[in-house]
DNA sequence: AAGAAAGCCAACCGCGCTCCT
DNA sequence: TAGGAGCGCGGTTGGCTTTCT
């Protein structure tokens, strides 16, 4: 059984609003204010519209100061910076940009932005890049097995890149063990499944055997500490997200960050928004989970090539847009896998802290470590 | 000049969350 | 504590406009 419907639909006026229709509203809501309750108000005023129709139409429309017309290269670079950092939270977006709404923004990142920043050159960069990456992530991964090196050497959080699940397992995986903090391998096959299906992976409805909330691998930890071969190696693996003022510049959790862009039953955070990494299981994906997987770590904010890697991101932005590198990219080329951009974005988990960071300092920073991932180097 | 395709944006829809009873 | 009502949000749609062929 379904929800109520809000209002008589047979008895409602769809569609656009007549300037009759405008002022009756702005002048009631100006005069009286919404009075709290957007269901009643239509009725009060003898608007045959629905309630959520007349709020939307103030929101968006009639209230003062909002803002029309074109973006500044300014609100280009606050939605892309806050896209990148926070994902598709229009509403916070528009926070940040007096005037403007959040389904204005909405309709520009849709339309313009998302296709000026990427296109399909740079797919292909990355394509061949991540393939690379991840070949000798696994070499190197290998080489470690084989050689029964000390995982414990590793950098805390570390996840094997080897990112696509079937029909290969990665050779191991190096965890931290959330309970006892002891770092651990894991090799079983079905630990390492249950693993990525709960770090985000979806496979088949089949195999979804685990919750977000049964067992926990990562925690944590700061890995300024780690020594420079490790870090290098961890530079090489992964790609970084991080948060200026992430508390105690720690790295969030792997599961944390998963476990809100996934559940089991592949209901998604809200609504039917696909999950973030949805895809997966799609055997022409490759790329895609390559990408997924390698963004389960977040640093904090002692990372070096952080300020000059978002700098290369618009900077790469803007060639796009001014088409002058020496091979233009048409909006017909600019199509793009979305799994790509949307994998950009910080967890609601994270999100909240930016929230709570955001308090504190005036910007936040995303990043990423390798930043090969959009083809800049 | 006309039809097709693409771009754009206002508005709608449905779901999750919060508040209230 | 449960359930209903309303709110707010993000995704999607549909129609108008602009550009292309």
């Amino acid at each position: 059984m379904g929800r109520a419907p809000c209002c008589d639909k047979a008895n409602v006026k769809k569609g656009p609003w007549s300037p009759e229709e405008d002022a009756t509203l702005k002048a009631y809501i100006e005069k009286h204010g919404t009075g709290g309750n957007w269901i009643a108000l239509p009725q009060k005023i003898g608007l045959k519209r629905c309630g959520k129709s007349c709020r939307l139409r103030w929101l968006n429309y009639l209230r003062p100061n909002i803002k029309h017309g074109a973006f500044s290269e300014e609100e280009d670079n606050i939605i892309c910076s806050l896209y990148i950092s926070i994902g598709s939270r229009w509403s916070i977006i528009a926070a940040q940009l007096p005037g403007r709404t959040d389904n204005d923004i909405k309709n520009y990142w849709n339309t313009r932005l998302k296709k000026k920043l990427l296109g399909k050159q740079r797919k292909q960069q990355q394509a061949q890049q991540s393939r690379r990456a991840a070949s000798s992530l696994k070499q190197e991964m290998i080489k470690r097995s084989e050689s029964g090196a000390n995982f414990a050497n590793l950098p805390v959080g570390f996840v094997t890149q080897n990112p696509y699940w079937a029909p290969e397992l990665p050779v191991a995986v190096p965890m931290v063990n959330y309970q006892t903090h002891e770092p651990q391998l894991i090799k079983d096959q079905a630990s390492i499944k249950n693993m990525l299906i709960k770090l985000g992976g979806r496979f088949s409805a089949d195999n979804i055997t685990t919750t977000t909330t049964n067992t926990n691998f990562l925690y944590p930890v700061d890995i300024s500490s780690s020594s420079s071969s490790d870090h290098q190696f961890y530079q090489n693996s992964i790609d970084v997200l991080t948060c200026t003022s992430a508390p105690n510049n720690n790295i969030y959790a792997a599961d944390q960050f998963a476990s809100t862009h996934y559940d089991a039953n592949n209901n998604g955070g809200g609504s039917s928004s696909p999950t973030m990494f949805q895809g997966l299981d799609d055997h022409n994906n490759n790329l895609q989970a390559d990408h997924h997987l390698s963004e389960l770590v977040v640093y904090g904010n002692d990372f070096p090539h952080q300020h000059q890697q978002l700098d290369g991101f618009y900077q790469g932005a803007e060639t796009l847009n001014n088409g002058s590198t020496g091979t233009s990219t048409t909006s017909a080329e600019s199509e793009i896998s979305w799994g790509d951009i949307n994998s950009l974005v910080y967890s609601t988990q994270m999100v909240s802290d930016y929230e709570t960071c955001q308090q504190r300092m005036p910007t936040v920073h995303s990043v990423f470590a390798e930043s090969t991932y959009f083809g800049l180097k």
